[in-house]
DNA sequence: ATTCCAACGTTGGTGTCGCCAACGATATCA
DNA sequence: TGATATCGTTGGCGACACCAACGTTGGAAT
């Protein structure tokens, strides 16, 4: 044998990755990008969808400048997402007529839909991937990242 | 005025993303990725290149193999890694005589100053992406995250 | 010993994502 | 009116993760 000794290598991960949560976090969110696209890559779909389709709901009529602002997407992206989520009728653009720079996003009754089964998708994916956690650790992790992020969005 | 209505959008991202620690997660990746370039990118790195500094450290003399599977990074991308870094001579690349399949990896003298400079620049920027956290929950979070990667890591 | 299979490192290519520069159209301000 | 700013759009770039294929080599089966 060319290795007799103990183990080849059981655990090669170096603790001083592990030591920093943004090692951490970094290596999970690859992770749990890759299980929310394989719960919603069926429909051809990619994470920013979900995103901008949520945002339109919640947000009722908003312009893609607001898009690009609260979700922090580029606006060269954006216009991608849109373009492809108008040619699936699940988004409707208009010209504002109180300001015709502005687009102005609605949903279609096909895309509150969408919306719908890809909400349930990604709430299925969250459970896949914080499998580890309880529900109250679960819960105790997404308010700390939330303190993290509203911090971050802060100093913009 | 166009818009008499209070505020514009203070607030525009949609709940429905801040409900999802995958979420959370992704953005505070984002950003941390772009704190620790910021610290780094000066010396023209790149996130794995730290890390493949470390692990070759603490590993004492690996293979590329080896690093592959701890770090999770493709096969292709770690020799892109490998010819930078031994560009740089910061780590030396020879062939394993009793499996010359293998190429067994070692940090030089200028690549072992090298890790400790980014070390502490890593470190520093921990400081700048979970500001909003007392140590203690820092701490917290830190041993979250690890059990969700390590359950990540179990599942393969 | 020969044959088959697995692992290793390497090359090349693909897709997502974030980001930047520039532009025409439009609105606002001086 | 003219200068300036915003909005949507186009095009391109770099980092990153991933996959398929290949030649080389080692180990195991026959």
């Amino acid at each position: 044998m060319h290795d007799p000794s103990p183990g080849e290598h059981p655990l090669v991960t170096p603790q001083r990755l592990w030591r920093r949560p943004s090692w951490l976090i970094n290596q999970i969110a690859g992770h749990a990008h890759r299980v929310v696209m394989q719960q919603v890559a069926e429909s051809g779909m990619r994470k920013q969808h979900f995103a901008v389709l949520a945002a339109i709901e919640e947000l009722g009529a908003p312009t893609q400048a607001a898009l690009v602002r609260g979700l922090a997407i580029d606006g060269s992206d954006m216009v991608a997402v849109l373009d492809d989520l108008e040619g699936r009728g699940w988004v409707e653009r208009r010209r504002d007529d109180t300001d015709r720079r502005r687009n102005v996003l609605s949903l279609t009754r096909a895309g509150e839909v969408a919306l719908a089964e890809l909400d349930a998708k990604v709430d299925a994916a969250q459970d896949v991937i914080f499998a580890a956690l309880e529900p109250a650790e679960r819960e105790q992790l997404r308010e700390l990242l939330a303190r993290v992020l509203e911090d971050q969005r802060r100093r913009v």
